[in-house]
RNA sequence: GGCGGAGUGGCGGAAUUGGCAGACGCAGCAGACUCAAAAUCUGCCGUACUUCACUGUGCGUGAGGGUUCAAGUCCCUCCUCCGCCA
């Protein structure tokens, strides 16, 4: 039998393929079961917790969120037709500054806009048919759950994590408040683009991730290695920046000590100059006021320079001081380059081994002087470069002669024998300030008493909940700070009257512990339930964007750090494995934009194509790593492909067989290569655009051979094929599982088995090369021997034109692959 | 500059352990059906040449070199793009 379906054998009971239709059917009873996705509690089945990073409600589902949460749904569905017991909660990252801007902007109060934009985006799950469990939903702006975050903070204060200091803010003098981080456009306001913006310095609360610096940092390799994305890896262990080094103290004529971080001690005999961070508290009291006022300029302009694009700047304080190796008088500047936050906030310059001081002297007119010649070199006298290699110490003293790396061993003990320095290990990454002088966030729960200072508020008086009627203007500090009724309180301590602490907490504490509290979302006398955590946890696998392949996710591995020291929880880590997808851009190639006009909204799509064929798009389009164009000339190809699957399943579900062998044999074998290579690419990389290019080889096989599919084959197929379909289409399986008169919602049916003998081939299809070069094919039998196949090669007639001639050196094969026959000229 | 990732047809991508490069889809072309169109179905679809012959040959996975019977895949040098850190 050839030539396939015709449209002349069959009876065409087929009903159109009408989207709207499924859809909206099975989207109202999902919608009304709440226990539909529930995860069983008394269940004996190994648990599966899927998290995908929950989304801040701006108001519409966007095609990142599309894409995200369509992989995570494939997982969560595949994961219980294999027959686990799968927890898949959603939630609402609900606190943030877009919902105060809503409320400047169009009068609306940021909880009224938040609660309505939760709404219309639920809608929109629930438009997807994404499979959550509702009942676990939590939104991070709502009493029930920032008490928590308060109950965090009260904790981190007991145990000295949590501190007071002051610290930069950015400033808008026009607005007269304060702007978050990505309010700055090119160092200057949002709202004013000629306004550059200024750095106040604010008391403000701080975390003491830095506690936790080296923990965050082993677990990169010790616990996440295999499970996370080596790139996130990366950039972790790029931000936690451990270097080893030394601390040295350079002396002033007043006795004060300039204490510097370098990771070169051994260079320190080329120090020609020592610079200081132009905030850093020795500078501001040796600049004269000339100098302050330079130094306050360069604070500035520094936030309007990215760090790429920093032009050194630098201005010589008219003191000295002391390297206490050498004893010799160095000159003290001030540099735009030193950080206040990273090591010591100063620097000793050796510009003969160090790129950035060598630009830096260079440009002042600094003296240059090398120190280390390289291994298998000589001193460079007048080095037009930096030479910033290890090598070997000249003219330095009692430490000449040495290996770089043996003269900082011994000068490290040498410093440290004689009080002025010792070995040291700095971080990059800082303590995490908390503070934000906003109105939509979590109160900070303290109290400033004239008489007592700071005094946390009891336990018993959480949550601080956030005051409603507030006047939102967008000037000034926190708008909590205008409304008395909030701020005027008793002192805990000792009933004096007191003033709330105004500013919130920075909204990536509310995410830090979310998918803890999926798990336990009601509970009203602790964040959870250590019980029910220690069930769930850790994740079995978190998906999300890489852009928060920092903040958030070194931030919640923190957070679960804490609450295991505080006996919460006992996992160290909070999520096993990491998946990070890439993103939707548009049709150009470049990120979906407003600006650039090239936004799709899925709604459009849904409402076009239907939720089934968005969602096999964004699976189809490319491995979901990676990122990938809508381009919607190409959502048709998945449409048609749902179109061909629900003609060949209606027309054929009643039809009587007809019982050509050879048709189920073909058939068969397709469907069952079909189950394991979608079973494959769950159970490996997630490579679904490969599992759905795998079903459309599958139906087109089934085109091919509907005419002489006997009824016992259909009878496996359909079935099979639905259950394949489920976790990229659940509309179309679910619909079509229901008109193949079987019961239960396809996510719970056992996922189907492969059956190797089934998938196998008739006959092997060997290629055959000559001297690497395809020449061939041969058929064999299966069980064919090396040596036949190199017998039935040999004698194959197309193969005889190149070997004529040719003396054969030698013949590979590779059973069941290939056969190359190696020859040379005789 | 350092680290990490990538570069394959007109396009998205496939080739999972060194073994047939281009699966699957989009776009395009041709045909069937149709009064016509849409839909559907069938065939073609890297490139140059070749053939009466859907025959055959050469070239081809960013560039150049290497290892190997065999390289998109491994090694070396280099270029371009993206991310992180400087």
């Amino acid at each position: 039998m050839s030539g396939g379906y015709h449209g002349t054998i069959l009876v065409p009971m087929e009903t159109p393929y009408d989207h709207d239709l499924i859809e909206l059917k099975w989207h109202d009873r999902w919608r009304d079961d709440a226990n539909l996705y529930r995860a069983d509690p008394h269940s004996s089945a190994p648990k599966y917790y899927v998290v995908e990073m929950f989304p801040y409600p701006s108001g519409r589902l966007h095609m990142g969120h599309v894409r995200n949460y369509s992989i995570g749904d494939a997982l969560a569905r595949y994961m219980w037709m294999r027959g686990y017991n799968v927890q898949h909660p959603i939630g609402w990252d609900a606190f943030g500054l877009p919902a105060e801007n809503a409320a400047i902007q169009r009068n609306m109060h940021p909880r009224d806009w938040t609660t309505a934009n939760i709404e219309e985006m639920k809608r929109q799950m629930h438009r997807m048919g994404f499979a959550y469990d509702w009942n676990l939903e939590i939104a991070t702006c709502t009493p029930e759950y920032y008490k928590w975050n308060q109950w965090f903070f009260l904790k981190m204060y007991e145990r000295g994590l949590a501190y007071r200091k002051k610290a930069l803010v950015n400033w808008c003098p026009e607005c007269a408040t304060v702007l978050a981080n990505e309010q700055v456009v090119d160092g200057c306001c949002w709202r004013h683009e000629n306004t550059p913006v200024e750095q106040r310095a604010l008391e403000q609360w701080f975390w003491k991730i830095t506690a936790y610096a080296d923990e965050l940092l082993r677990d990169t390799y010790d616990k996440l290695e295999g499970g996370w994305p080596e790139r996130v890896l990366s950039m972790q262990r790029n931000w936690i920046g451990r270097s080893e080094g030394s601390e040295v103290d350079f002396a002033l004529e007043t006795g004060e000590k300039i204490r510097v971080f370098t990771t070169r001690v051994d260079t320190i005999y080329g120090a020609t100059c020592v610079i200081l961070a132009p905030e850093h508290p020795i500078a501001q009291k040796l600049l004269d006021n000339a100098g302050r006022a330079k130094a306050k300029q360069m604070i500035d302009a520094r936030k309007q320079q990215g760090p790429g694009d920093l032009i050194k700047d630098g201005a010589f304080t008219g003191h000295h001081a002391v390297n206490p190796y050498s004893g010799e008088k160095v000159p003290i500047w001030i540099g735009n380059f030193v950080l206040m936050e990273y090591g010591t906030g100063a620097i000793m310059a050796v510009p003969a081994h160090d790129e950035r001081d060598f630009d830096f002297c260079t440009a002042f007119g600094i003296p240059i002087r090398a120190v280390i010649r390289p291994m298998d070199g000589v001193l460079g006298e007048h080095p037009k470069a930096a030479f910033t290699e290890d090598g070997i110490t000249e003219n330095t003293g009692e430490f000449s002669g040495l290996p770089s790396e043996e003269a900082r061993r011994r000068m490290n003990g040498h410093a440290e024998k004689h009080g002025f320095g010792k070995a040291a290990v700095t971080y990059r990454i800082k303590d995490w300030g908390i503070s934000r002088q906003r109105y939509w966030g979590t109160p900070i729960p303290m109290i400033h008493c004239p008489k007592c200072g700071v005094v946390p508020v009891p336990e018993k008086d959480l949550p601080v909940e956030l005051p409603y009627h507030v006047k939102f203007t967008g000037k000034g500090r926190s708008p909590l700070a205008e409304v008395p009724e909030f701020m005027n309180v008793k002192c805990p301590q000792c009933g004096a009257d007191g003033q709330r602490e105004s500013d919130t907490m920075d909204t990536f504490v509310d995410s830090s512990w979310y998918f803890y509290r999926y798990c336990d979302p009601k509970n009203s006398t602790a964040p959870f339930d250590s019980a029910v955590i220690k069930k769930w946890f850790p994740i079995d696998q978190y998906i999300g964007g890489v852009t928060h392949a920092i903040l958030h996710l070194i931030y919640s591995r923190f957070f679960t750090k804490v609450m295991r020291d505080l006996g919460l929880i006992e996992n160290a880590e909070p999520a096993a494995n990491l998946f990070t997808q890439g993103m939707v851009l548009g049709s150009d190639g470049s990120a979906m934009s407003k600006s650039k006009g090239n936004v799709v909204d899925p709604e459009e799509m849904v409402g076009k194509y239907g939720a089934d064929t968005c969602r096999l798009f964004v699976l189809f389009a490319a491995p979901p790593e990676k990122d990938m164009p809508w381009i919607e000339a190409s959502v048709g190809g998945q449409r048609r492909f749902l179109e061909r699957v629900w003609r060949f399943v209606t027309r054929n579900m009643d039809r009587e067989g007809t019982g050509d062998a050879a048709a189920d044999r073909k058939a068969l074998r397709k469907l069952h290569q079909t189950i394991r290579k979608v079973s494959e690419d769950f159970n490996n990389r997630w490579h679904f655009n490969t599992s759905i290019a795998a079903m459309m080889e599958l139906i087109n096989e089934l085109y091919d051979q509907e005419a002489g599919l006997s009824r016992a084959a259909l009878d496996q197929i359909l079935p099979d094929l639905t259950l394949l379909l489920g976790p990229f289409a659940p509309y179309m399986a679910e619909e079509l599982w229901g008109q193949l008169g079987r019961k239960g919602p396809v996510f719970r049916q056992a996922w189907p088995q492969w059956d190797d003998a089934l998938a196998q081939e008739d006959a092997l299809d060997i290629p055959v090369q000559v001297n690497g070069k395809l020449r061939t094919r041969i058929a064999a039998p299966l069980d064919a021997s090396q040596a036949d196949l190199e017998k039935i090669a040999l004698a194959d007639p197309k193969l005889q034109p190149f070997l004529t001639g040719m003396q054969v050196v030698k013949t590979i094969v590779v059973p069941g692959k290939l056969v190359n026959v190696v020859v040379r000229p005789a």
